[in-house]
DNA sequence: TGCAATCTTCAAACCGGTTTAAATCGAACC
DNA sequence: GGTTCGATTTAAACCGGTTTGAAGATTGCA
């Protein structure tokens, strides 16, 4: 490890115009530059970052802390943004920090990053109402960006997909198939995204003089299994009282339900129709289903290089305000949704 | 931020004691300790991570550079490892530096990891036999882990499964059931547990007299779509010349074997035998699948805690040799798995 | 009471960079 | 030839901790 000293004596130069040499200072003679530049590279000099970190106050990473629930494990839809964040971030050799922990551990893994001056910004995921590791940071200062948003009027930078405009689409689309009885399955209730997915289906219904009962509509870590225990009981009821379409906040969970339609006897897309929002899974893909699964299709890719750009813009200072950005999202019609068999045709029946 | 400077003013003590004092060192005499601990508290002092990293050339951070490929992004079983492991370490205080990109540019930022001191140790993931990563470690004297290994004979740090003994019981299993006509749908061929896999599945209908065809042993990305496609076109052949088993590498591939069999008009566990390991993704179980998967199976959230002991200890100089483990794999027998039809119980006609 | 041995505490150096304030140099100008 | 100005370069302070070597305070024992 050549330090920075080292190379200095060795030119015959102080440490002071070595460092502005290499990191492009005006003040610099271009001969002088030149020189630097070729010793660095002969030795093969890299700063050490820690020196560097402690020097200017900036550590160039960013902090990220997923959520997990004990019995499931963290939701494989995040490994994608995980994946596409990281890659959007390494543009810039911005190192990414990465802890996983369920929510009631999750705020202390925050303020060790904010504390102890671990990280540049921090990007919060899975965003609830009024959410604490949020007030956090703003009662700190820090910058932060959101991916999701808790309240459709946040107030802080984010990154978000049009769930009211999916979800309404999504039951829009079932009523006009002539659907009267749509379950939802739904994720977990505190989730900012699912309380905006719900309210969009209940409005789209409320405007058709439609509900639907509470035990029709589920909210759940969003696996495969939860879904079919959950679909399995709507679906055991009698003809008259049971749901005659899904409507699903995850693949996995379209996945649950076509596996309690099937044990039920009912084919999916003619007894029974399924349609699911759609992060878009590169490993299990809904038009491979079978039938094709109807979704809402919103890459969760796409949320990386955005709020990597975000994080950036917000750790220069640009207010917050500029940064929020909403994507609309696709209805991808396939064969899961069709029009409602004769017994589904009624409303309720309780 | 109170400094430590700030902090030993304010008691009148000269830093040095206050460092110590925190940091419970010996010389310190019991009163001061305690009024140190106090003030420390009152003002909520927090060294400042960066300073500490400096001084004691330790930084406290471990990196992990996953493997993704361009087309299907990471391997959602990584998830939960890289979950567990997070958590595992988290109890240490140690932060974890993720990275995701494909293989020829995960070396670049092992190197920078290494080169900048950013990081004490690094865990491999995927390795191959002939490492570039592990090379380029062992040459520099860095400390690491591997998840997996290269060859069984690694000379390195590793918590690997039984890949030898799982799929040797799986095919094994299938000739048991009069089998002869068995295919196999592995991952990326130059990953080191598909070559061991391999090996074992060759090997042991070797000793059976059997063999099987290059055409049906597939190296693909596990996923559910890779392996439909393959398993598709090998079904497509004529019924003296298309497998009655399949082993697959992962439980997506199985979803994407069964899917192929359903269009083919084959029931599985009857007409087609499917048995896959499972590396237990807890959003998606073999058990639920239809009918229920047969498996070998090795949680891959066991690696976390494991890799994490094992990292710590050879940041401490604990000798690789005494850092290698290799667990055992159960074989679970559901209904996907069942005797040879009568057309799949002669070997390959070709 | 005197002196060595043992505890505590401190001043200063150090980790490896960046940055401020001051010094040096050469050219231009009167 | 003496000033002045702008362009370079440097010495030294700084970021906030840890650690070495020495000094000061206590205690034990003769």
């Amino acid at each position: 490890m050549t330090t920075l000293r080292e190379l200095a004596r060795h030119l015959g130069l102080s440490p002071a115009t070595v460092s502005r040499a290499l990191n492009g200072y005006p003040e610099v003679g271009d001969s002088t530059r030149a020189r630097v530049i070729a010793a660095s590279a002969e030795f093969n000099y890299t700063p050490n970052l820690t020196a560097k970190r402690l020097a200017t106050g900036k550590s160039g990473m960013v902090g990220i802390v997923f959520r997990s629930s004990p019995g499931h494990g963290m939701d494989p839809h995040f490994v994608d943004f995980l994946a596409s964040l990281s890659e959007a971030l390494a543009d810039s050799q911005i190192d990414l920090v990465v802890h996983i922990s369920s929510p009631p551990d999750q705020l202390s893994h925050y303020r060790r990053f904010i504390n102890d001056g671990l990280v540049d910004g921090m990007i919060v995921s899975a965003p609830e109402p009024d959410d604490a590791r949020i007030r956090l940071m703003q009662s700190r200062d820090v910058a932060f960006v959101v991916h999701g948003r808790g309240t459709e009027d946040a107030a802080y930078a984010y990154y978000d997909i049009d769930n009211d405009g999916a979800f309404a689409a999504a039951t829009k689309l079932l009523v006009e198939l002539g659907h009267r009885r749509i379950a939802l399955i739904n994720g977990p209730e505190q989730m900012g995204f699912a309380q905006q997915r719900r309210k969009a289906f209940d409005r789209v219904l409320a405007e058709r003089g439609l509900r639907t009962p509470a035990r029709f509509r589920s909210n759940d870590e969003m696996t495969e299994e939860g879904a079919y225990e959950r679909a399995s009981i709507m679906l055991a009821e009698s003809e008259d009282r049971r749901p005659s379409a899904f409507v699903c906040s995850s693949t996995l969970q379209a996945l649950g339900v076509m596996r309690a339609a099937a044990e039920a006897g009912l084919a999916v897309g003619d007894d029974l129709s399924i349609i699911s929002h759609d992060d878009v899974l590169p490993h299990l893909r809904s038009e491979n289903f079978a039938p094709g699964l109807s979704v809402t299709r919103a890459p969760i890719r796409n949320a990386g290089p955005v709020l990597a750009r975000m994080i950036m813009a917000r750790m220069n200072k640009v207010p917050p305000e500029r940064l929020q950005r909403v994507d609309k999202v696709d209805l991808i019609v396939r064969a899961s949704t069709g029009s409602a068999p004769a017994w589904g045709g009624q409303a309720w029946s309780q």
